[in-house]
DNA sequence: TATAATCCGGTAAGCGCTTACCGGTAAGCG
DNA sequence: CGCTTACCGGTAAGCGCTTACCGGATTATA
């Protein structure tokens, strides 16, 4: 009696109508709340399905509704050293995602995730046949070629993070420009600094391109000179970074008086090299990093950075995915504000205040 | 031609049948390398299905399968201070997944992803609701008390990762008891140690009690005198390590000459707050940990602890899982060797090789 | 008490796919 | 050249669920 019928194959609802002595239809309804049932018949069917242990099909239910309740997230994995360091990276991508569910369980949707390795050969067939399990795509960073992304969203709703839209699919991104425009003004209106660099992040990253163009302009537009060219590529790691000041120093250039980093990994690298060669930060060259990862406060000196918000970054991801899956709609690129963290390597005291210099991060477009 | 027909509604295999001008049948066995069908056939579905950006519904063919090819996998997430530092843990949740997404690509499987914070009390309820979603579940560590796992596995196939098998649920852990063992054969065996304790985990873990029975048993076996009692709960965190010695040196209790720590987080803070009060490790304490996280052989002096194969842990977990969704079949208790990774905080001098005592890690039952 | 309005709950269709079954055509054989 | 054997590919059933539609029972209204 405790245990009545041991599930012998699917336990379907039938079953469960059989149990409880009503129609699969009265089941269906106690099950989503639908209609007015009579209280008898609720109780029989509720009590149906705790003695059964009965789940409903999600295939099923996904197929009569049209409607699967997951969202596919593709992103890309660190090498396989996770154990290693330096790969703060996963961690963004994991508060993202950690974003994306926040989101996704308002809606009763899960998170049907699949990540790829930076060598794996047949991305776009595993992207297609998650497409097929999932309602909507969320696309990290870097995922997959525009065409690529244009091709997919013909299949099913898309949204990338940190890219730019498609006309099939949106885009979700923080305001890169403005948090480097802000970084510029800090260190020029506020700290004087006439001269600057930028050490760039990986040349295949939209937003690495998006910060490299907003600190050129930026640059242009408060009146500072700028120093640019192959050398201050570097490629979002620590090594890159301290690789790009090795080789300015051996090339016997002068250093800007202030130098941006891509982010707060690539500050690291920069930092360090510059400690290696007896270089002072922030006295002799100011330093700003891009991100605020943890250690960025830990830094000598503190670390004066942009932080993103990575978990709202995802939670948006979502709700415009969720509105272009149910009312076809969705804004085509959603921006969200950054803010500036003024520490110490930009030159500001211990414990100083906010920047001075008319409105920080979040203006302009 | 080269956007033939603007996707209205839903494709389905009739839209693609029709434009191949073949059947629905031959489109699925196309897709489905099921059959021989002839050159000609196969080449004009295919071109239909990319003419058209086709992919099938993921719901209708779980629901003719029978199969959905979709883990559901649920974690505790730490709290929401995802960025301040001592969230070890989460990382290896992430190590495992990953090996959970290695087994399951192999098979075609993609991982459904639910996380549950420490406070969220609808859990049963979310975990249903995956389950309707999935073909089998894998549960990390202290998701759910022992009945809540026997009840979800009266629905649907279900692995525990560090925790053990119910009548109808598998599990898959490391071994937390050889691992244990080797620790303390080695404090004991190799460097003559003869009194130990040990700072222990969360109570409410299966893991932790696994290792306190290891401990003391072993300790027993050994010959070893140990100090145990309420004081030396801690907590798997380091403010819980450093706690614990705190305690006991506040009570003016005598330190046993080695003490193993239920991680190595623990360890961290009890290596810190005994460095406090002045006491050196390992010349007057020998300190162990477990796990191996990244910082362990960072620490002063490097750490000696226990890694476990968490990749291997979750690739492990989804095979089980597999062979039990389509044979129904499944050991019930799989058991992975750990290793022991001898550093400098027991004892050893640097660089020193492996212990010498008979039968290290791996061995006992 | 007869009739209309209301309310429940059952029957059956259909979601998009896979596949058993079967008929038609081409190839093999005597 | 006629019959058997293969081989393709089409038709239709069914996976478990939701829900439109409808009929019977109940209650309200006259």
């Amino acid at each position: 009696m405790a245990e009545p019928k041991k599930a012998k194959g699917t336990l379907t609802i039938y079953d469960v109508a059989n149990r409880a002595g009503v129609s699969i239809a009265s089941v269906s309804r106690v099950l989503n709340g639908q209609g007015s049932p009579r209280a008898e018949t609720r109780d029989r069917v509720m009590r149906a399905v705790r003695e059964l242990s009965f789940v409903r099909d999600g295939a099923a239910r996904a197929l009569s509704n049209g409607l699967k309740e997951v969202v596919g997230v593709v992103f890309r994995r660190g090498g396989e050293e996770l154990f290693e360091g330096e790969d703060e990276s996963f961690l963004f991508i994991d508060v993202i995602n950690r974003g994306i569910e926040v989101g996704a369980q308002r809606r009763g949707f899960d998170l049907l995730i699949s990540s790829v390795g930076f060598n794996d050969d047949n991305v776009a067939a595993r992207i297609a046949a998650l497409a097929g399990k999932a309602d909507g795509l969320i696309l990290h960073d870097r995922m997959l070629s525009t065409v690529g992304i244009a091709r997919l969203a013909d299949m099913v709703p898309v949204v990338t993070l940190a890219g730019s839209p498609t006309p099939a699919s949106l885009n979700v991104r923080c305001d890169n420009g403005s948090g480097i425009r802000a970084l510029v003004r800090h260190l020029v209106l506020d700290h004087g600094y006439r001269s600057l660099g930028y050490v760039s992040g990986r040349a295949d990253s939209p937003d690495n391109r998006t910060r490299s163009r907003a600190f050129e302009n930026e640059a242009a537009a408060v009146g500072a000179t700028i120093d640019t060219g192959p050398a201050w590529q570097g490629n979002y790691s620590a090594a890159g970074g301290a690789n790009v000041i090795e080789t300015l120093l051996d090339s016997r250039k002068k250093l800007p008086r202030a130098i941006l980093c891509a982010n707060d990994q690539t500050a690291l690298g920069v930092i360090h090299a510059l400690a290696q060669r007896g270089i002072k930060v922030p006295q002799d060259v100011a330093i700003t990093g891009f991100d605020d990862v943890p250690v960025a406060r830990h830094l000598h000196p503190p670390l004066t950075t942009i932080r993103q918000p990575m978990k709202e970054l995802g939670a948006k991801a979502f709700d415009v995915l969720y509105s272009r899956i149910s009312a076809g709609g969705g804004k085509a690129d959603t921006v969200l504000p950054v803010e500036l963290i003024v520490r110490e390597s930009c030159g500001c005291p211990p414990g100083s205040s906010p920047p001075q210099n008319p409105s920080p991060a979040g203006a302009g477009t």
